[in-house]
DNA sequence: GTGGTCTAGACCACT
DNA sequence: GTGGTCTAGACCACA
């Protein structure tokens, strides 16, 4: 089974960020395991129909990130993790996401409970 | 008392966006009422020490979503809402938020509880 | 029974063009006949809440085209329009909207046929 | 074939307006078809000799009415619409202005049989 | 006094 | 190359 990647030209976050984000998801959902081998950047350019140079910098903020590491003539692969590690990086990016959103509630004037709730109802769909 | 501002200029979010978020959270939790006069763009423009333009699309934007009303050659006066406006448009944002966010905890594999918790965490600091 | 003004603050048409329009309007329809004696500008402007200049503006506007007529220290008065003069008045303002709107009509590639359908269809509500 | 558009600048309808109407109604009649791409806005600034920031103005306002679609770094491209899309709007626009010219006829005490035959007379030419 | 529009030119991020 | 944003300064119309 290939790589799965959705990326949407319209959206207004760059296209770079919505592959570093899609690749960095599924390495921590662990649907990307170590060692797995990345298609040929060209290939993937032109199957998704992006450029090339969007891709580069997804694949240069991965690598910066450790989260995949480029062998020169031979690939990009994603790299071995420990469970624990991925459980790090995932605790980090909820809680990026969570501290940004809390600024907006709480300028919204709103309190735990009601965001609770909030969630609760949000997920129940 | 005046109007109360400020404006991040390093910052990547846009300084019209910067602006309209403050002003529409100051309408949405009360502290600025119906009938309060905005000061003038281009007093206000060089009191922040940006550009005129930057309020303006600020303005036009707050004045498409019913939040504030201009008059030429009066001013621009926050608009009448009712509690009941109010409220709905604090619960549309809130939710337009949670959604965001909901969207990446899934992708980052959380479960309602888990978010819950970290949302109650978060809150307590 | 005193003159029936109607102004909206926040309409993008400035304020002296609506004075204009109402009084106008009202002339063309007989409602104002020659020889009313239109209220003092300034209890008119505080009536209205609004400033005497766009009174005045509008009052100006009027006498130029001839449909009231200014005495000093005495008032300003509605013009003695005889009845083909309003009838030609009239013609005059509506061809001049239709073509307005025919240039629009134009433009969206409508015929004839379509809009007297649509004019039709619209005085039936 | 490029893109056809023509400014008047001492219109007193603002450059925005002009291009915003002129786009528009080129996509309603289906002169431009979904996925073409317009002119770099730097270019057709220089090209009809006006300012970036007019152009900005009128894309920003078509896309927020879902007639365009801009990509950072690739250009702005015509939506597509489905005929039926393109219909909707076109009478929508229709009824608008329709709707504008009615109260303004009513103000004349017109007859819709008068504005009927107005209308004839005026299409004739 | 107010806001509405426009220009010319700049810097930045994305492809 | 593309669009996104911003500044500084100008002229106009409205109240």
């Amino acid at each position: 089974m290939g790589l799965k990647l959705s990326i949407v030209n319209t959206s207004d976050t760059p296209i770079y960020r919505q592959l570093y984000d899609e690749i960095s998801y599924q390495i921590i959902r662990g649907e990307l395991t170590g060692g797995f081998c990345l298609p040929p950047i060209r290939q993937l350019a032109s199957d998704l129909g992006i450029s090339v140079i969007s891709i580069k910098r997804a694949w240069d903020d991965l690598e910066r990130d450790g989260l995949i590491s480029t062998m020169v003539g031979r690939g990009c692969f994603v790299a071995d993790l420990s469970i624990v590690e991925r459980d790090a990086l995932r605790k980090k990016l909820a809680l990026e996401q969570l501290e940004k959103s809390s600024r907006i509630y709480r300028e919204l004037g709103m309190s735990a409970d009601e965001i609770v709730s909030l969630v609760r109802e949000n997920y129940r769909e």
